[in-house]
DNA sequence: AATCCTTTCAACCGCATACAG
DNA sequence: TCTGTATGCGGTTGAAAGGAT
């Protein structure tokens, strides 16, 4: 399978983006739409490469991106589609509307994956504290200010109070916990969150009854072919996801 | 006040996959 | 079917910011 030549270097630019890239980007993608990325920095006269383009639209200028600081129902939603889907980004991302895979994944390995770890001294805990508020970009539009969208994992009113990722110092340890390590939560843990092993027991065993040694792994996406399984990789997480959320009422869980 | 250290996040890199010819 | 190209994705990096000493 040949490869894709990286973009050429010679003359690129890289680096951060000033604000007359963005500027120069967005209004070739308004006007033109990004139907080639490679030719695209060429046609808008950018010094960049059609990759890094891409990314930059993706990551930052996307007229729906969500700015700003996760919620504690979006942390949440991470961490049990991390749960189901493991590393597979972009897969989270789709189901969290105006979130990015790499912020995502960002926020994943910066924040929730310390909480997620098993429970460390408190000497540990994060010294910093939080940003109030993501920076905006000074080049950001108008026109890209997008529809705030919450989260798409229904949470109790009562956790949709908390808003900022400064409050979420909640039960992550106790999830991760009973999630990963189910012999190892306290009980007060245990109230908060009780998907263990039984948990994902009985609910595979609703639906991949019929699956044998055709395997199923960890990732979500190659699951033992059942009657009720879904055939393509995206009916696949809608799939799961359906399924989780019903397991989830089910077991009358607090979150989702 | 200066320096060191840690954390964060935008951006890059390289591989995998899809697709066209 | 094969080959080349474009795009998508996940892992990693490095500069900047800010707290600790």
């Amino acid at each position: 399978m040949g490869r894709a030549p990286c973009c050429e270097k010679m003359g690129l630019k890289r680096g951060p983006w000033t604000p007359e890239e963005d500027r120069v980007l967005v209004a070739h993608i308004e006007r033109h739409g990004h139907s080639n990325w490679r030719a695209l920095p060429k046609q808008a006269g950018l010094l960049r490469c059609g990759k890094s383009c891409r990314l930059r639209w993706i990551n930052y200028l996307r007229p729906d991106i969500k700015r700003g600081n996760f919620s504690r129902e979006e942390e949440d939603a991470i961490i049990q589609l991390h749960q189901m889907l493991g590393n597979r980004w972009s897969a989270i991302a789709a189901r969290l509307p105006g979130r990015t895979d790499n912020e995502i994944k960002n926020v994943w390995h910066t924040h929730l994956k310390k909480h997620l770890e098993p429970t460390k001294p408190a000497s540990q805990a994060p010294k910093r504290k939080p940003k109030q508020q993501q920076q905006q970009p000074e080049a950001m539009p108008t026109t890209l200010e997008g529809p705030t969208t919450g989260a798409v994992v229904p949470v109790s009113p009562e956790q949709s109070l908390s808003t900022s990722t400064t409050s979420t110092t909640t039960d992550y340890s106790a999830a991760a916990s009973s999630m990963e390590n189910a012999d190892t939560f306290t009980s007060e843990e245990e109230e908060d969150y009780q998907i263990d092993d039984s948990f994902w027991s009985e609910t595979l065993a609703m639906t991949v009854d019929s699956s044998d040694d055709s395997g199923m792994q960890t990732e979500g996406s190659t699951f033992g072919a059942s009657s009720a399984a879904p055939s393509t990789n995206e009916d696949d997480m809608d799939f799961w996801l359906k399924l989780f959320m019903q397991a989830s009422d089910m077991q009358n869980l607090p979150q989702i």
